[in-house]
DNA sequence: CCCAAATTAAACCACTCAGTTAAACAACAT
DNA sequence: ATGTTGTTTAACTGAGTGGTTTAATTTGGG
């Protein structure tokens, strides 16, 4: 059982990607890295309905990026625990890191001249 | 300008992302990895039409992943060049990182015992 | 020139998705 | 009990997706 069931977990990174897709979702996973909050709370920057939120949170968690503990009547979402802990801070990481590369891709593409490559921008 | 136009290239990470969220196109990239291919050579091992295949490689060229260049009737696809260049492989890397994390994740979650963790099947 | 190969384009289908609104549910306050 | 707050569910819409098949397009080879 080398590479066992490969296509399996593909469905979960299809639903993690898929989850990051959204400038949305990206939004509230950036919101959550700053600590926990009800769906009213991340469902406020967006000027969108609570349901729309809703939905969203739901994708998160399906991808297994939010967690959720109902405290009354408020649902309180944070990043994945313990395993993905790590993941969520990475996952802040190199969403700059291909920010980064993306901004330097088009600013390539966009002038003819290649050379001067800038590297090592790993500001912060 | 530190965070200028966040909305801008927001967009693109969009493209990314939903491009990855695609099994057969991080298929794809993956076979794309050792080598530029056809797109007859793309589709073929996905038992797929040669449109589907085709629309594949759109999206992906969309999200700046891959570049075309038509070589007489066919087609040279390849990952995409210069700045994009190192993103290709670190993006296998972590495809296996998070396999690994989401993996781990999955098993935490099935039971409940938390300390007898089994952990060290870092296989191939 | 004509035919076959490689690819795209167009039209279409079933499905999903992001968003809405309206209603239901749950829990705290009065 | 009634109302109000936080959230989900249901039903719907409009747009997009992955997939197909059937042309059209380009190109290399007799």
């Amino acid at each position: 059982m080398v590479t066992p069931m490969v296509q399996q977990r593909s469905e979960q990174l299809d639903a993690v990607f898929h989850a990051l897709s959204d400038p949305t979702r990206r939004e509230m996973l950036r919101s959550l890295s700053s600590g926990p909050r009800s769906i009213g709370e991340l469902a406020a920057p967006f000027s969108m309905s609570f349901a729309g939120a809703s939905k969203h949170v739901k994708t998160l968690e399906r991808a297994g990026l939010v967690n959720r503990s109902v405290e009354g009547r408020t649902h309180r979402c944070s990043l994945a625990p313990a395993p993905l802990a790590g993941a969520a801070d990475w996952l802040r990481f190199y969403e700059r890191f291909w920010n980064d590369r993306l901004d330097a891709l088009e600013r390539e593409l966009r002038k003819p001249e290649r050379g001067g490559a800038k590297k090592g921008e790993r500001k912060e």
